[in-house]
Order: C-alpha cells, then structure tokens, then sequence
DNA sequence: GTGAAAGCGCTAACAA
DNA sequence: TTGTTAGCGCTTTCAC
C-alpha cells in the first residue's frame, strides 16, 4: 500500500473490478456507460472519499478553470465589491479566481500577469495601474488565446472585451450640475491623466465649462493619487487661491469626504460657500454630512458583467457582444451640492 | 511537430544536446549542477519561451503553492485590508491565493471549503460566517493534514492558528472610556453572539460596567446585522428608550457612523446627549464629523500575520508560535466621545 | 458497453 | 556533474 492516502481512479476500479477508463467515464456521465455501472461507480467512489485529481487533468485537458484578476489595489470598496461580484459568477460556473495587486505600478503588473500566465490561467480580468499605458504586456497571453478582459481602467485593445462606464458623460453631468447650481470657478481634482478614467471625466470637465461659456482655467485643475491626503491637500491649495473657487469636482469619494471634512473643519460650509461633486457613491457618501453628490458606479455590475463575458468567451468563442461595453451610471445629487433650494 | 506550441523541458533539452533531468534541475538551480550548464539552460529556455508546466509539476510534487480564502464578504473596507497584506506575503512566497466568500451563511461556507478542498489548496485562511459555531467542516482538510487558520472571527480548534485581537479587552476599554466621560446609560449594538468577536466585545462592555457598578441592564443591549441600517434602527429605538442614553457602543464603524448620521439628523448633540465609540478605525472614522472615537483594529496586519504564520507551517511543520496569536488593538478617542475637556 | 495502453510534462531515485 | 527511467492520476483513442 502506498504511504499516501489519495484515492484515485484506479483504487475504485479496483474495488469495482472495472478498468479505470470506465470510472473515469462513469464519474462524467459519458453516455456510453451503462446507467447501473456508472451508478456504482459513482456510490463506490463517494464512499471511498474518491477526490478528482485536478492536476492530473488538467495536465492532460490543458485547462485549469481558473481566472486571474489583476487590480491596482485591493482595499478599496469599489474594487472589493466588483471582486464580489466577480466571485459569485465565477464561482457559479465552476471557476476559481486568483486575485493579485499591482499596487499602482506598471512593474509590479507585468510581475502579477508573469505569475498568472504561469499558473496557466484560461483568462485574466484586468484593471489597469495607473501608469500601465500601453498593454504590450499582455500580448503574450493574446499569442496564446488567452483572453482578457478590461474592466474600469482600460486600454486601446481590439482583442479585449472592455467594461466600463462612460466617463466622459459622468464628468459632462457632473461639472453641468455644479454649474446648474451656480458655481462658475470649478476646481477639478484628477488623477493619474494617463488613465482613461481620470482623462475622460477630465474631458467632459472641460467640455461641459466649454458648453456654458466659462472659460477653462489649468490653475484649477489639480492632479492627485487620489487618496485621503489629496484631498488634505487639495483644500490647502484651494484655500490659497484667489479669487476663492465655488465648487470642486473630485474623481472620487475618498478626496471628496476628506475635503469636506477639512474645508468644514476651516469654518467653509458646504456646499454655501463651496460645493463638492466625488465619483463612485461609495457608502461613506451617504454618510458625512452634508451628505455626498456623486456618480453611481454600478461596482457590482461591473464584476458580474466582466466575468460573465469572460467565461463567454472561453466557453463558445463566438457571441457577439458591443465593445467596449459601457454600464449605466448615474449622477446622485445630494446635499454637498445643493445651492439652490436650499432651506 | 505537435500541433501545440508549448516548449516543454525537453524542446529545451534537445536544442541544447542534454536530458531532460539536467535542464529541470538547471532551471531550479540545483546545486550540482554546473554553473555554465546552468546558464546556458536558462538563456535558451527564456529564449525559446519555455513555461514550467505547473500541473505536471504539482502531480509531481503533490502540493500546488496555492492558499485557499474564506471570508464572510469581501466588500468592507477591514477585509479588503486584511487581504491585501494576505496577498503580500503570499506572493513573495510563490503562493497564490484563491479567495471565496461564505456570505455569512454557514451552508455556503461548507461549500466553498470543499471548493478549496477539491483544488487541492495547500492550505486555508479563513474569518468564520457569523453563524458558524464548529468547524467540523474542516475535519476533513485537518485530517489530509491542511493547514487551517483562522483569524479575526475564529473558533474552538486546537489544530489550528488563530489570529485575532483581544475583542474582551478592546470591548472593556471602549466601555469603561464612555463611563469615564461620565456616562451611564451605555447603549451595546451587538453583532451576532455566537461570533467570538461580538460575543468578547460585549463580555468586554458588561465588565466595564461591573466594575463600575452600573447595573447591567439588558434592554440596553440591541443585537443586529451590524449593516449601515441596523444603525439607522438601532436610532430609532434608542429614541424611544426612557430614560434617554447617553452613549452608544457598537462593534463597528458602519453602524457608528450610521448612529452619528441619524442622531445629528433628529438634532441630538454628539458626543454632549449622546457620546459615540465603534469598532475597527476604518477610513471614515476620521472623515464624519464628529470624528469617531474607535478601536483600531490592525487588519493589513492581521492579513500578514495569518498568512505568514500559514506559510511557516506549510514550510517547515515546526516552528512553535503561540496560539492564539494575539495582535495589539488600540482605543483610538476622537470626538464622538469627548465630553470632558470639550471646548 | 468496456478495456488496454499511451501520453500530458515534470521530478527524483538511482545509475554512471 | 549528468543521464536513464519510472511514475504522478487522468483522459481518450482504438480495439473488442
């Protein structure tokens, strides 16, 4: 007896006096076995606590019904929750998911997508770094059928299936909405311009200033990681300007709380002396007060959406979907920037 | 020629007149390799384009360099954090990480334990649905001697490695802060009790009050869901209590800053008619206003610290640490709870 | 309807 | 230091 406890194939064979070519069709209802035999082997294998040996077969079938997912950062609501629902749909058709981080850098993402090429998974659902400007590192996986599939920060690539929102409307709505409101100096924080997110909303940031006859000024735009300190920051800068900015439009959710929170802190009121728009409707904008205008980012959606076309596509090939494909969103006018009808 | 474009070890091994044997071992650097051979193996597998095929390697071998995730749900803002220092750890180890939600159902857990059990993880990471009271669920894997540990939301398994905080001490300390403030009448917003972590927290608050003689009083203690509407509910029925309370404790941040939302909204001064604490330190904890006093809660931490203490004993069996593993929480006092010394 | 046998690509014990 | 060889467990073609 072997020293190792795994029971396989031939262990139930053997117990059965089959071959093991017949288990191995009884255990996958392959239509050529008799219905009794693949009963039995079916009952034989369950109590002998008989486990698939994936590795085994996918050696020999050359597929692992795994997905890689590469994101920029992990902690974040929006990212966790389109993972979740990325999970779910995965996790549905019989697909494991390997997450992996590039945590903003275009080096640490060609490592991430290096390791999942490796490991051989059948796709990759892909956020891009914010600095990862051209996609030449996943020319490999493309070479050899792999597919991959974008979701929120994408990249020019006919091969890949993109999913994302448009954010050139967003930032179009957003920015009209402030000046709807009144507001005529807008502050636009941004991030990253090489990423398609952060230079879309900036460009319907200035289309909708171009639409309203008011002219764009560059001192009012500030780039940012984005993070909590941007926003910090940004109200210091803001602070300083003269004459004194009405309104900010912030690419997200984060900044938009921590200049609110600091502006308030300097005795400005919000939105009364000046507005703030953010980006995402995370939950936290529901919940500072005043409470947060923003644009709904459907995160779950875009998980469930962009695995489902994914696993589409590994598992026909061929069903015509529009790409990129672009989900609704929407914008959630709260009271952070509501001038008019105030009480 | 085969119809399939993967270069194999012996592509590799036949373009360089040497066996098979020699290039894996030269590929791994074996030490009894030479060095030259070596090299040259490397340089003609890079340029040839040569992959390890990790399926035949891992039927091989026996074991997968994978690490199998459980967590209730992804999407709060401490999971996302303690899974991004999983990731870390784990990929400078060579480990990937498969990462499944039991959406807080004990059924699901089941199932996604013998998802990771049938992918032959090597071992398990894993924060219990909140109603998951045994782990006989994980007999299974502990018997095939895979290595579990559990951490924030653990349970009764001396097999395995927790890793968690000290929940009666944080709970203690939130409590025994708010009675220092001078309150009373201290409101508990539990968690489900059979979840160690909310059952420690209130043991933590009902010593508090002991040993302060208040009188426990159990019409004070709500338990929930914990979600942003418990908080909102949790409002409304501390509204109608008579008499008033003057704080509230609650095991999270969500609902902490739901409470502050909705208390703020009926006109009720925080922290002066009602101070108060939650539970974790997330971001918006220093974003709503009045700032939330909190225990902080080291979730990257407790992401590597898991996943380490996992990898060590994949690595080695043998390197004794103590167990439980017990992190250092920290009561953070902002000013949802200061009513002394306010200005 | 069932069985025999080869082979997926890699590793390691053993031999040289 | 390098090569030979067997075998990990599964699937599938071909034969019966």
């Amino acid at each position: 007896m072997k020293n190792n406890n795994e029971v396989t194939i031939y262990d139930v064979a053997r117990a059965l006096g089959l071959s093991p070519s017949t288990v191995s069709r009884g255990l996958k209802d392959n239509p050529h076995i008799h219905e009794d035999t693949a009963r039995r082997i079916k009952d034989a294998a369950r109590e002998m606590g008989y486990q698939r040996n994936k590795f085994a077969s996918n050696l020999r079938l050359k597929h692992t019904n795994t997905i890689g997912v590469v994101v920029p950062k992990l902690n974040s609501y929006f990212m966790a929750t389109v993972i979740s629902g990325m999970e779910k749909v995965t996790n549905q058709n019989g697909y494991g998911l390997i997450i992996s981080q590039s945590l903003e850098s275009v080096e640490h993402e060609i490592s991430c997508v290096s390791t999942l090429f490796n490991s051989r998974v059948d796709g990759l659902l892909v956020s891009l770094a914010a600095d990862s400007v051209n996609t030449e590192h996943f020319d490999l996986l493309l070479k050899k059928n792999i597919p991959v599939v974008f979701f929120d920060r994408v990249s020019e690539c006919n091969e890949c299936i993109s999913v994302l929102i448009d954010n050139f409307m967003a930032g179009y709505e957003a920015t009209s909405h402030l000046i709807d409101e009144g507001c005529t100096r807008i502050v636009h924080l941004a991030g990253n311009l090489s990423c398609n997110v952060y230079s879309e909303r900036f460009r319907g940031y200035k289309k909708a200033l171009a639409d309203n006859q008011i002219e764009f000024d560059k001192k009012l735009v500030i780039i940012s990681d984005l993070n909590a300190d941007s926003g910090t920051a940004a109200v210091k800068k803001i602070l300083k300007m003269n004459p004194r900015p009405d309104a900010v439009f912030t690419s997200n959710d984060t900044t938009a709380v921590a200049i609110i929170a600091n502006l308030m802190k300097q005795g400005i009121d919000v939105p009364g002396e000046i507005a703030v728009v953010g980006f995402n409707n995370e939950p936290v904008s529901q919940v500072v007060l005043p409470n947060l205008t923003t644009v709904d980012y459907p995160a779950l959606e875009i998980g469930e959406i962009a695995a489902t076309s994914l696993i589409n596509k590994l598992k026909n090939a061929k069903l015509y979907t529009s790409n990129p494909i672009v989900l609704k969103h929407k914008l959630i006018i709260r009271d952070s920037s509501r001038k008019n009808g105030r009480k």
